[in-house]
DNA sequence: ATGGACGATAAAAACGTTTAACTTCGTTGT
DNA sequence: ACAACGAAGTTAAACGTTTTTATCGTCCAT
């Protein structure tokens, strides 16, 4: 037996195949009895809508293109973990829409952007979602351009407005350092994104402001910029930990440095909490579970990635991206005291 | 301008639609002359296919369902962060097909299994690859009822023969075993995922002939099946350790669980090397950030993922599902000696 | 010469939906 | 009484392909 189609519908109740389409969209243009006959039959011979006649007529795809940066299959590091659940929650997000999401995966900025250019040229999604930005993404100027629905997971400088949806970096950054500051701590390490990323500059001047503001210098040999993986954690600990005059304190920018900031540590024979301490930015509740536990900044992914689904949705319906901005401030666990016990 | 079709070509070149389609897809009903005009044709007004209408006409979808059963929005446990990487092998092992990797993020087993039902019967995708398969997993069955293509990663073990990619767990878990036992380990606690799954008999089955070999007794109380969280391993730490003959060592089944061991260790004042050792299985490679760096049973996640991808398009093409069987072999990566040095 | 087979192309139908344009009919205002 | 109108449907075209069937020469065997 066939896949019941508006046409089934139309032999079962002896309308037109247009009444039905029309009927089954509740447009006002049919009674509301005749509705009542059009639902019955369509639920009687179990009508499914088909998308790809709908495809082929309006042009839509219903497809959300979720851009993944992820390192190549060679690289096997422990990077873009929290890719897994940015993606589930914008899944979620539009799981009572008719909208899917579409992965796709690219090695590298070069990629995404030969990507993005693709989608909008031949029209392969409705809407994107991208991660990663740049203080001035070229990216976003071409979805711009060519007046294409999309959110950005970070924030951008130099772009016109945009739907944005990211973490309070700056005021992260500048609690965090009062914070240290304020127990005693007067070289502190920050270990930052690569320094063309959006959140990465954010992230270095609202540093720096809290260093002038606390009148302390700033030594750029306590600032390293790179792949947030746990190799790059552990190997800045490694190097500024031999400085005559080394960090107190670090700064992480999610959980996988922290982590290779321990094994750090561990390599040079540091106590945390006696000789530094680590903080960290935390997006999977992990750093809980480490010996010892941090302080973080805590911000569930699934906060931002339900926004960026909801954000996609109101930016295809036509919403104006201005009203589509969130910062969202993350909350500081503080699981241990982070005095050191050599300074007191 | 609007983007030119099949049509276009046609006016362009004098020729019919139907020839010009036939030269596109290399038919031997056209000449290769005829063939050069239309393909010459084709790339001067930039023509590409648009696949609304090969999915109308052919039923065909392109798309590849990628079924990811992640915990809901409210847990925020360091849970399944693997399926990044995964999905992303998936995703460049279709890159040069027409295929893209649709995404469906369930919350459980059963969302699971409605998702597929409803894939199947709405010919939503025209392949479908699945994690986290049973002993005897309905699903499976209602995809080989319907003739549908589909890979696991996981095998089944009451299920009709099928596509599958899996890490060689029965003989992980027997040289894990007897390389402990030769080390002197009598009490080996194995901390194992949910007992319906899979994977976690073969390993329960295999760690108890492993035993047996060895000459050891069983003890239930240093078996745990859950949820392979931090959570999980950090408790069964705590409570194992309790015993009045705890073990002395302990066989994780990925890293998150080997990590939750670790603050385990932290939280009793156990020491790695000393009381007990941790052994695990890593897809991520990011045990040897560990403090100390363990030894584990090391799978680049990205071997089975692409494995995935290839299969299913084989699948899709016809071939047999007895031809895409592979167990995988974790490499062991010994990074320390995991003797108790109170034992010697 | 005639018929048939074959090779290359064209014509047309079909996939399932939406929507602009049109018809029909009853109601309303003058 | 009649034009104008509105409500509720219908007709038909269109979206871009693929594929079955038809057409039209040309070549070859008889």
């Amino acid at each position: 037996m066939q896949r019941p189609t508006i046409k089934t519908i139309a032999q079962e109740t002896g309308l037109s195949i247009a009444t039905v389409s029309k009927a089954l969209k509740h447009s006002p243009q049919v009674r509301p009895e005749t509705r009542a006959i059009v639902i019955e039959a369509a639920e009687r011979v179990g009508y499914e809508l088909n998308m790809h006649g709908v495809q082929l007529r309006t042009g839509k795809t219903y497809q959300v293109a979720a851009i993944m940066t992820a390192p190549g299959p060679k690289q096997n590091e422990w990077e873009g973990v929290e890719y897994a659940q940015l993606l589930s929650g914008i899944s979620w997000a539009l799981e009572d829409s008719p909208y899917r999401v579409s992965l796709y995966a690219v090695r590298n900025f070069d990629e995404s952007q030969a990507i993005i250019k693709q989608i909008v040229s031949l029209k392969k999604a409705d809407g994107i979602i991208i991660s990663g930005t740049r203080a001035d993404d070229p990216r976003i100027r071409t979805m711009q351009a060519a007046d294409f629905p999309f959110v950005t997971y970070g924030t951008s400088v130099h772009n016109a407005p945009h739907a944005y949806v990211d973490a309070d970096n700056e005021q992260m950054i500048r609690v965090s350092m009062a914070r240290l500051v304020e127990r005693g701590h007067r070289r502190i390490a920050l270990l930052n994104p690569l320094s063309d990323l959006s959140y990465g500059i954010t992230r270095f001047e609202s540093y720096r402001r809290a260093l002038e503001t606390a009148g302390l210098p700033f030594d750029p040999a306590l600032v390293a910029h790179g792949r947030l993986t746990p190799a790059f954690g552990r190997e800045n600990v490694l190097t500024m930990s031999d400085l005559s005059n080394p960090p107190t304190a670090y700064i992480c920018a999610n959980e996988a440095s922290a982590l290779g900031a321990f094994s750090g540590f561990h390599e040079r024979g540091l106590v945390h909490g006696r000789d530094a301490v680590i903080n960290a930015t935390d997006d999977l509740n992990v750093s809980q579970y480490f010996a010892p536990p941090i302080t973080t900044y805590y911000l569930p992914i699934s906060e931002p990635s339900s926004l960026l689904g909801a954000y996609i949705l109101r930016r295809m319906e036509g919403e104006p991206p201005e009203a589509l901005q969130t910062l969202l401030m993350p909350k500081l666990i503080e699981r241990c005291d982070d005095r050191l016990t050599a300074i007191r």
